[in-house]
DNA sequence: CAAAAAATGTGATCTATATCAATTTTTTGG
DNA sequence: CCAAAAAATTGATATAGATCACATTTTTTG
């Protein structure tokens, strides 16, 4: 892995991401490394098509990613984005090995690791140091969706927006409007009346 | 902790719940255990208050709970409800060990078995079992929450309510219409002229 | 058991946002 | 660089659900 993904820095970034929540050593995190597979996509492809089997959860090296779920009237409904640094799939469908409902499309050309549902299993039972970082990254996830639907529940789309804003600065000049209203629940229309 | 609990048939449901997630020896069961305390409320008391400190997460033995958030207009929004063989917590307060937004109340008289974080923390190192029941719960909680946060972002409040009632059958009946219509996110009016 | 409190139901508005439609601006690919 | 497609804006309605008001029923409690 450590020879494909020959980007040093971004394997820096990504240890020290870990190490925010567990300490490796040289060797644990090369070990690490060796679940991954490396993968390349160009803006407006696709990395889940509704449909799919789910095998890999993904981590974002660089680039914008987007999940959306299209339903029965056809309107847009994003449920994540995922810039530098973010991990992203669709995780009802990965964590139960079942079928996608999301479409995971690149919004930029993306470069990202893949971890598939068995190197992940594997991982967490060799390395008690990985189950507990995806222990507790999977409560900060919880926690962060908790204060989405909160927010849905509470507030209006300028709230939410306010809210994306603060977890994700710098994104709304990489988003369109489009997207921007799919995520925040309005219409373009709606959205383009606003005034933040 | 086994003696305090008195109840054999709760603590054989609690260890057949992690048994869905991981396997346990007698030995190790108990083990797991100590780490818990019991509690009692009645009807009407607060688990939680907003701005405590959280210091505990709380499996349901027994009773009805509910943790809800008032916004700056007064008006209620639940996050959770909890019935026999939950989990319940203001998550965020807990992980992040800072003071609560959510008030837990009882809408029924309610028992008990406490974790502290510090009693998580030591049991999740000593045990790497526990690690792996904790990592796989909360991806199954984060699943779940999504399936909510995506109904919030594409159904009205009937499919809210199909929603709650296929996870919780025969919670119905334990609620008042207020509280599911603070659940649903509309007002009692509304949810008084909606035919299911 | 009786009074008070809480919950529920229903009618009459009001309002934020969706919808539909047409135009202008920006982006993209050959 | 230009033509076609996509995105964004703006106006005119329509509508689901909120709000306010009040009557009725049920539950709680001293």
């Amino acid at each position: 892995m450590a020879k494909i993904v020959n980007d040093r820095e971004a394997l820096a970034i990504f240890r020290k991401h870990l190490e925010v929540y567990t300490t490796l050593s040289d060797d644990e995190y090369e070990r690490v490394l060796t679940y991954f597979v490396p993968k390349k996509l160009k803006k407006h492809e696709f990395l889940v098509h509704e449909g799919d089997w789910v095998t890999n959860h993904h981590w974002v090296i660089k680039g914008l990613l987007v999940s959306n779920y299209t339903d029965d009237e056809g309107k847009d409904h994003i449920m994540q984005f995922a810039i530098e640094n973010c991990w992203i799939t669709d995780q009802d469908a990965f964590y139960n090995q079942t079928k996608a409902i999301f479409n995971i499309t690149c919004l930029e050309d993306t470069t990202l690791m893949c971890l598939s549902f068995s190197n992940r299993e594997k991982m967490c039972a060799d390395m008690h140091k990985m189950e507990h970082y995806f222990r507790k990254k999977g409560n900060d996830s919880f926690v962060k969706q908790q204060r989405r639907l909160l927010s849905y529940m509470t507030n209006d789309a300028k709230g939410r927006f306010n809210l994306l804003m603060a977890e994700y600065p710098g994104l709304y000049q990489r988003l369109s409007k489009k997207i921007l209203a799919a995520y925040l629940g309005v219409t373009r229309e709606t959205l383009s009346r606003f005034k933040f």
